[in-house]
RNA sequence: GCGGACGUGGCUCAGUUGGUAGAGCAUCACCUUGCCAAGGUGAGGGUCGCGGGUUCGAGUCCCGUCGUCCGCUCCA
């Protein structure tokens, strides 16, 4: 995983037109909408359409089975996204989440001021405008006065949840480092420039696992999550000549980051961040201990010592998680001699497993298929449709990614047996309908 | 936020020197067909992003605003 990455053509995702594609193909679909879109649209926010928001909790589930419910050291929560002023002075991200922006009056460019040295990278001008500074959390108020004393944020990350639950997790739950929180839930950060689609929004949602572990092995669980993580796109069907591993280099650590390593998928526009492996240290529980007067420490009674566990924090973002997938599956072939859009996602992450279609409109064959329908639903997510041509009804499954499409036909009165299609071959198997279930069952794995 | 480009039915676009909106695809209905985007007939759908201005009259000109894309920036 640290092989030479490919150019943009050798990936095969240098196609410009790829993203324009995908974007079509989420608002055509129902899988991603610009938000507010009839009063003109609001910037930086999506919504998830009947298709898309299948496919972005299958991503969330997936990443909650493989990091909380395959796992015996790792339990989850779900924190208030609202919190208090202190949470976040604790954190350092009231200062320094805050970037202090200038503009070089020569060439308009805008700066971070901390990072240019007082010369504009792009004209050599050294004549700015003032530093202001820019923050990146989301004020607001809580409760009907807007005085200080009722400022609150939302959250600008979600690990501070696990942090400040530290204490309550591991009294309840009798875990002992080496263990883990997880959670799953939305992040607020005003960025000064949204972009990408919905690579990166204002408003997102994030899959972080803190994981607890003895100082002295830190060092160890940082590999082993750098190439947990980077195995989970892979068994979920990202290639792996569009991922590899980028480790930051000190100058580019976040405020509470010892080592941070980026697991960067081939995007169109190039190679960018899909999830950051962080050893955060003991920096947040001390933060945290020294602003609150609690002791946020774990006592070991086997050696009889009390130490500050290290956190290493996997943080994935699953809007833009879900954007991988999609742009990995995307294909287009060529079947008897008309072009076919095909969404090759794994069976888990797709919209709908099964799409269920009689084979014309014949009042005698909707009425099996339903009854077909009926004994699938409670197992898959499923699709029903009879409008149109099953060509045509194929060949929209196809672009939407539906595994397996389920087709009764005339013979299926006499015979019992249904007609299952594959999405990614095209090939047809006879079944009979009693043993319809098994058989999605199997190929799907469960 | 700054600089540049752009904004016409769900999608892709056409709309000449300003005269009160079109096509293809898609969607829906009926007929036909009955396993890989078939054919026929028909239908719905746009106050041309929004607001203001110039004009007898603006999708077409001007201003503002919102949004999209590219660059700066960013990091889940």
């Amino acid at each position: 995983m640290t092989e030479a990455p490919p150019t943009m053509s050798e990936a095969g995702r240098g196609d410009a037109d790829l993203m324009d594609k995908i974007v079509g193909l989420c608002k055509r679909r129902g899988f991603i909408f610009q938000s507010a879109e009839i009063y003109g649209g609001f910037r930086s926010t999506y919504d998830y359409g009947p298709l898309g928001v299948n496919v972005l909790r299958n991503v969330k589930n997936a990443w909650w089975r493989s990091m909380v419910q395959l796992r015996d050291d790792v339990v989850g929560i779900d924190a208030a996204i609202l919190s208090p002023p202190a949470v976040w002075e604790a954190s350092g991200h009231l200062e320094s989440f805050t970037d202090p922006l200038v503009d070089c009056r020569s060439c308009q460019s805008r700066w971070r001021a901390d990072k240019i040295d007082g010369v504009c990278p792009n004209c050599g001008g050294t004549d700015f405008t003032e530093a202001r500074p820019f923050n990146l959390l989301f004020k607001t108020h809580a409760g009907p006065i807007e005085d200080e004393g009722a400022v609150a944020y939302l959250r600008p990350e979600t690990a501070q949840g696990m942090f400040v639950n530290f204490l309550n997790v591991l009294q309840t739950t009798r875990k002992r480092p080496p263990f883990g929180i997880a959670q799953v839930g939305k992040s607020f950060r005003n960025e000064i420039t949204p972009q990408n689609f919905v690579f990166r929004t204002r408003e997102f949602e994030q899959m972080e696992l803190e994981y607890f572990v003895p100082p002295a092995e830190a060092g160890t669980w940082f590999e082993y999550w750098l190439d947990a993580r980077y195995r989970w796109y892979v068994e979920l069907g990202i290639p792996e000549r569009l991922l590899r591993v980028r480790h930051h280099t000190p100058d580019e650590l976040s405020h509470y980051s010892a080592g941070t390593a980026d697991i960067e998928f081939l995007f169109p526009w190039g190679w960018d961040e899909l999830e950051g492996v962080a050893n955060r240290t003991d920096y947040d529980l001390k933060a945290h201990a020294a602003r609150s007067g609690e002791q946020l420490d774990f006592f070991d009674p086997a050696t009889n010592q009390r130490y500050v566990p290290y956190v290493i924090e996997p943080a994935a973002g699953a809007t833009r998680a879900m954007m991988a997938f999609l742009l990995a599956a995307y294909d287009e072939d060529v079947v008897a001699g008309e072009a076919r859009t095909v969404l090759r996602l794994d069976h888990r992450l797709a919209p709908y497993q099964v799409a269920v279609l009689p084979l014309s409109r014949k009042e005698v064959l909707e009425t099996m298929a339903r009854e077909v329908l009926a004994r699938l639903q409670p197992h898959f997510m499923c699709d029903y449709d009879v409008t149109q041509s099953i060509g045509r009804r194929y060949r929209r499954q196809d672009e939407v990614g539906t595994p397996w499409c389920v087709t009764v036909d005339f013979d299926s009165l006499d015979d019992q047996a249904v007609t299952v299609r594959d999405r990614d071959t095209t090939a047809q198997v006879r079944v009979p309908v009693e043993s319809l279930l098994e058989e999605l069952r199997v190929r799907a794995g469960c």
